[in-house]
DNA sequence: AGCACGCCGACT
DNA sequence: GTCGGCGTGCTC
């Protein structure tokens, strides 16, 4: 890279003026060190300090007509920001309406002096050149057999396997998983498959060294496994060949804050961009997923496999007869079983035992519900509420609603005398049990893994997951069940308690596609998203009306509204936008430009309270 | 974000 | 006559 004397160079900034790229002289010293993707502190503005930055390309001669600053202060020679990454990065911010800089957050950590030192002591190059796949890779869905057995989840070894058939290919692949229990299990297996130094663990509960020691792992040129969640995405591996992501549907998948991405979409730009091969693996299908398969984007590479052994009972009855005999029948195999449960504690609800009233916190009137421990608590605001003392008819006795975990255990307890009973939830966790006659009372996602699998899985309160306030409800509930149930061995029986209707005679053949046809099919009706995207804009109601005005006619806009949620700012104001796919992308820079035109106006600090005025957030795709 | 430039009110 | 108010605009 000798000899190019100018270093076009993207500021780490977050605001949306400097999302762009500003040409710097390179001084003669640094000519022979800089790289593209190195890591530099530029002058900028009219401030004294430097501005954190990275090289993005390095050339003859600028097209700046003004008079270019020097750059003098290379942080780091090593080639951090690679083109490859570069361009990920700049296409999710494009996509999402948002900073550049908010991408670099998720693709490149921070750096550690020391563990870099190490690095370039065993030889690493600092230019590494991306070898990168040519043509165009396949892009499918797969359902995997939701089966487990002595080796443990079928998934886990499928996407262990294709990992490892990547890695004798001299490629590397990229596993996301969404909960990092399974990214545990994941590594472990891998582990056992291939030597250590091919595994890269890009798990987010790292430390910072270790992360950025993962990172550059993934930037020496040799072949790896990187194991990891969403930030997996952007690993600056060497010759990827393939990125796999396990369960799209789970909400760890989105990104909480900016840029609000999905893993899906930016594998499926790193994907269009690269040619990799791209694979989303599941049990159930996603409607995002469906969309992909319906216009032909995404291939079915299914295999049929048989399906598991599930009986639905119409009942109205909590546990009814079938599941009963199930759970029997697996105990007397010697077998453990799954029971999942909705909600944790006692009671998802309380009432006065006087007038019957639902029963409010003493704090701030949220509903209340019995935790494990039996006592009263505070659906919003957590408080225990001991005190309880109904504010209209003035008893001070509690009547329970439906049974959570904690009391279901103890209903099974007294059923099953002698019987272990283990309960995991949320808050407290098992990844595992041991095998034996036991059963396991869980809330959706907390089941634990019992080697060689359950017997019998029970799932309760089906219409309770179903009920759930939320655009994705029925699409969860199918995905939470259906993960259960593939933590069950081969001829265990699995029972789902008061499932009704088409959802019902559809689950119990395992029929995946239909039923992620029929959901897509409803959003379609109704233009929800994923058929259309819907993006949301919210701030404060003037500068979001002015917003809204600059949009183009053929913009479908829902309101602006108030924004009713416990905590939300008094005067934050919200409005939906409609609109296809193929105006996703003018849609974006539209809204980045006028929002930024809009906050640009007006004072940037409130004049009254002094506290600095939040510009007006864009999501591009709100989840409703 | 900072920081300077610029054009209107009360001050040694 | 000038010091400084912060609205406006730029940053290679």
């Amino acid at each position: 890279m000798t000899g190019f004397g100018v270093a076009r160079v993207a500021i780490d900034s977050p605001l949306p003026q400097l999302d762009r790229l500003f040409d710097y002289e390179v001084t003669e010293a640094l000519r022979g060190e800089i790289t593209v993707g190195s890591r530099v502190r530029v002058p900028f503005g009219r401030g004294a300090g430097l501005s954190d930055g990275f090289v993005v390309e390095l050339v003859k001669e600028s097209e700046f007509a003004g008079k270019l600053a020097r750059l003098e202060d290379l942080v780091s020679p090593v080639s951090v920001l690679t083109p490859e990454i570069y361009r990920l990065c700049r296409a999710v911010a494009d996509r999402q309406a948002v900073t550049i800089a908010d991408v670099f957050k998720l693709a490149i950590p921070t750096r550690s002096v020391a563990v870099e030192k190490k690095w370039l002591a065993s030889g690493a190059p600092l230019d590494t050149t991306p070898i990168r796949r040519i043509g165009t890779g396949q892009r499918s869905f797969v359902f995997v057999e939701p089966r487990t057995n002595e080796l443990g989840p079928i998934w886990v070894q499928q996407l262990v396997s294709r990992a490892i058939a990547n890695l004798e290919a001299g490629e590397s692949t990229i596993l996301v998983v969404p909960d990092y229990r399974d990214q545990a299990v994941l590594l472990s297996e891998l582990s056992k498959k291939t030597a250590a130094e091919n595994i890269v663990d890009y798990t987010s509960q790292q430390t910072n060294s270790l992360r950025y020691s993962a990172f550059l792992r993934c930037l020496t040129p040799a072949a790896a496994v990187v194991v990891g969640s969403r930030a997996a995405l952007y690993a600056p591996v060497t010759n990827l060949g393939e990125i796999v992501i396990w369960d799209d549907g789970d909400s760890n998948l989105q990104e909480p804050t900016s840029p609000y991405s999905n893993a899906r979409d930016v594998a499926l730009i790193r994907q269009s961009q690269t040619g990799v091969n791209l694979l989303f693996a599941a049990h159930a299908r996603s409607s995002e997923i469906e969309r992909l398969v319906e216009i032909g984007y995404l291939q079915d590479i299914s295999i049929p496999f048989a399906v598991p052994k599930l009986a639905i009972s119409e009942t109205n009855a909590r546990v009814d007869s079938l599941a009963w005999q199930a759970i029997r029948r697996a105990l007397e195999n010697g077998d453990s079983v799954l029971v999942q449960v909705a909600s944790r504690g006692q009671s998802v609800s309380a009432y006065c035992s006087g007038c019957g009233d639902r029963a409010k916190c003493v704090n701030c009137a949220g509903p209340l519900w019995i935790d494990s421990q039996n006592q009263p608590r505070c659906r919003w605001c957590n408080a225990h509420n001991l005190g309880f003392s109904c504010p209209a008819c003035g008893d001070r006795g509690l009547k329970q609603g439906r049974a959570g975990a904690t009391r279901t255990s103890a209903e099974f307890g007294k059923a099953f005398p002698g019987i272990k009973i283990i309960e995991s939830n949320g808050e407290n966790r098992l990844e595992r049990v041991p095998t034996g006659k036991q059963i396991v009372v869980s809330t959706p996602g907390a089941e634990p893994r019992v080697d060689g699998g359950y017997g019998a899985v029970v799932l309760l309160d089906c219409n309770e997951l179903l009920s759930r306030d939320n655009l994705r409800a029925s699409e969860d509930a199918i995905r939470i069940w259906s993960n259960a149930i593939a933590l069950m061995k081969s001829g265990g029986l699995a029972v789902a308690v008061g499932l009704q209707g088409f959802l019902g005679q559809k689950f119990a053949l395992w029929s995946q596609a239909e039923l992620a046809q029929h959901e897509y099919q409803s959003r379609a009706e109704l233009r929800f998203p994923p058929f259309i995207r819907m993006a949301s804009l919210s701030g404060e109601r003037d500068l979001l009306s002015k917003v809204l005005e600059s949009l183009p006619e053929d913009i479908e806009i829902l309101g602006p509204m108030p924004v009713t949620a416990k905590n939300a700012a008094v005067d934050d104001w919200r409005a939906l936008i409609r609109y296809e796919y193929s105006q996703g992308g003018t849609l974006a820079t539209t809204l980045k430009a006028q929002v930024l035109l809009a906050t640009a106006g007006s004072k940037r600090v409130s004049a009254k309270s002094g506290r600095a005025q939040r510009p007006i957030q864009i999501k591009m795709d709100t989840v409703i």
